[in-house]
DNA sequence: CGTGCGATCGTG
DNA sequence: ACGATCGCACGA
């Protein structure tokens, strides 16, 4: 286990959305440490993208950190109740990030499923146990992310990405985003990515 | 200050 | 198909 360098995220960012399918999300707190392997992305690209929070350059107490340079955290709240998960990507003054959409569970399960359904993994249900991180607000529940990881760096250890070896073993499938359909001519945009046949990927 | 809505999820 | 639920962006 490798972690990504500064480099990897000062990218384009259609470019890293790609790139980080098949990475590893480790985030860490008292409890322990929770591992999962990124299976779909969606790229959102600044000014001239409708779908993207800092279309036109908006700039508000929301999408700040969007313009910080590549490799920190964006975190948002949608429908009041959920969280999502952002790569912030390229250079300091540019509005882009990567949506984390899904992942699949590798270690920390009982920490996980403890977070989703106040259950240890093993009293999962196989529904359950395949729901638990396959969707963007399903995984920032079971990874415990909130308000509180805005900002925060992925070169850190509370929350950070690695490379491991076999990460090309897979087909990336490519599609338009998820739920953005009132952006206009941004929702055929095809920058959404996830790998080809894997059961963690949202349904759609 | 008032208002409308959303990069979702779980249930029916 | 629909309701939950509330912070945020924006206009007055």
């Amino acid at each position: 286990m490798e972690k990504l360098k500064k480099t990897f995220y000062t990218r384009d960012t259609i470019l890293v959305a790609k790139k980080l399918l098949g990475k590893y999300l480790a985030v860490r707190n008292i409890n322990g440490e929770m591992i999962v392997r990124i299976v779909e992305t969606e790229g959102y690209k600044g000014p001239g993208d409708k779908a993207c929070h800092a279309y036109n350059n908006r700039l508000t107490k929301r999408t700040e950190v969007m313009y910080c340079c590549g490799g920190c955290a964006y975190i948002y709240q949608i429908y009041g109740m959920h969280y999502c998960l952002n790569v912030v990507t390229e250079k300091k003054g540019v509005g882009t990030a990567v949506l984390i959409r899904s992942a699949e569970p590798v270690k920390g399960l009982n920490l996980m499923s403890f977070n989703r359904y106040n259950k240890q993994w093993n009293q999962l249900s196989d529904k359950e146990k395949n729901n638990i991180t396959n969707g963007p607000g399903k995984l920032c529940k079971a990874l415990g992310i909130d308000k509180n990881f805005n900002g925060e760096s992925f070169l850190g250890e509370v929350i950070s990405i690695y490379r491991f070896r076999d990460e090309n073993d897979f087909e990336i499938e490519t599609s338009k985003r998820i739920n953005i359909d009132y952006s206009e001519e941004a929702r055929d945009f095809m920058w959404r990515f996830y790998i080809r046949g894997n059961p963690y990927v949202s349904k759609k």
